[in-house]
DNA sequence: CGCGTTTGACCTGCGC
DNA sequence: GCGCAGGTCAAACGCG
């Protein structure tokens, strides 16, 4: 039973904190509908209406709503000028019970790293659409708590079709279930 | 050879 | 200002 489960967390980052039970889930909800808003396909359409439980503890995760930059994403280094703009990229984070952490939503990925997460004796992964143009981020780690459980977060829209049959994942998303409540 | 992964170094933001 | 934690880069490496 539940193999396959559960839930689907949009949060976006607000500059507002989050504490553990009381995401933000008035500010989430514009990114949501920004999301659905535009066209959709695979994952994204199918996760577009979804639930959200609050019950999650991202606090670990997300001490609190960091700003994210947006622009060429590959400035970190030169200490060139910093983007100003706070623009609020929408996230997905959904947790699937899985014995592989990947999960084959269609695009391709390529990971581009890994770190220890404090807390936590898994690392998380950190996976960029290989795309051209395509700048959606995906993190993927596995909670301490419960070992079968595989936290995705998606950062980001594609700019682009799915790259691949959908069969797979789409498959696990059938067997999604969603948590209303805790 | 091309593409993806691994991994240590580096950068940045934040709290104390 | 310092140290920690999270996020990213990029060289080296592995594999088909």
């Amino acid at each position: 039973m539940e193999n396959h489960l559960p839930f689907v967390i949009p949060f976006s980052s607000s500059t507002s904190s989050a504490s553990s039970l009381s995401l933000n889930m008035a500010n989430n909800y514009h990114a949501y509908n920004e999301f659905q808003g535009n066209e959709a396909n695979g994952l994204l359409g199918l996760m577009s209406g979804m639930q959200v439980p609050a019950s999650l503890n991202l606090s670990s995760m997300y001490p609190q709503g960091k700003s994210l930059t947006v622009g060429s994403e590959s400035e970190g280094k030169l200490g060139k000028k910093k983007i100003e703009m706070k623009v609020k990229k929408p996230r997905y984070a959904f947790q699937t019970r899985s014995q592989v952490d990947i999960l084959d939503d269609g695009y391709r990925w390529r990971k581009y790293g890994q770190k220890a997460v404090k807390n936590n004796k898994f690392p998380r992964s950190y996976y960029r659409c290989t795309h051209t143009g395509c700048n959606v981020k995906k993190q993927v780690q596995r909670l301490t708590k419960d070992e079968e459980v595989v936290l995705t977060t998606y950062e980001g829209m594609h700019s682009h079709a799915i790259e691949k049959s959908t069969d797979n994942f789409e498959h696990i998303l059938t067997q999604m279930h969603i948590y209303n409540s805790y």
